[in-house]
DNA sequence: GTAAGTAGTTACCTATAAGTAAGTAGGATT
DNA sequence: AATCCTACTTACTTATAGGTAACTACTTAC
């Protein structure tokens, strides 16, 4: 095996590893919403628009779990629940850039426009 | 509304758009092999080793679709097809740059090594 | 003529991701 | 006393992504 293929290959088993953190259809979506400041539930959900509540929980479990934000609950009446990106969360800052720019460049040169 | 809440959920709609092109497993995988040089349909299923013929049949055709590959036939004995990645397909690296730096990131500061 | 390599296709099945609708709990508002 | 708000949870259903196995078509090698 040359050395080229197994660079290749080696990159493909970190890309399949990662992906599985930031995969699904509403990860990201909530990571740039807390990328912009710390939300509220009600305000992530508005932020995103057509996420369910069970989706939005859910998927806010799993990135606390990875790590990525924080849950804060505030004994203030209501109950209010601040989430917040953590240090590792703030790294994707530039992963996240580069997926959206790519999508701009895609949307010229496909959709035309 | 303000105009940083506006921001914020204007790059989540580009974003999901954008995940409709590179979401699923086997995507980005497809496009690495390819940025690492042309391959043939073989040459591929052995960079990523535990994909089935039939989802990376499928997957190609949708890469080709989005313009991000391309697919060649050549008149050889026996016929050979060749895969290569389009100058918007090149436009990924970067993209798949930043997840991979994030992954090993990700990998050194949760996994601990 | 039998097997192996090229590049897939097809039918069927399963696993998981996501959606829907309703309910819960506590305090505040009218 | 009834309804609203915040922040969810639960049960159930549907959709889609992905997996498995076998098969096709053509050519070359043994």
């Amino acid at each position: 095996m040359s050395q080229k293929e197994d660079a290749c290959q080696h990159k493909i088993l970190i890309l399949k590893d990662t992906l599985e953190v930031i995969q699904g259809k509403w990860r990201l979506p909530i990571i740039i919403s807390l990328i912009h400041g710390n939300k509220r539930f009600g305000e992530i959900q508005r932020d995103i628009k057509d996420i369910s509540p069970k989706m939005l929980s859910q998927e806010l479990k799993a990135l606390e779990i990875n790590k990525i934000i924080t849950r804060t609950l505030y004994d203030s009446m209501p109950v209010t629940v601040e989430y917040s990106i953590t240090p590792l969360g703030k790294t994707m800052h530039k992963l996240v850039d580069e997926i959206l720019e790519w999508g701009i460049r895609f949307r010229k040169e496909i959709i035309g426009k």
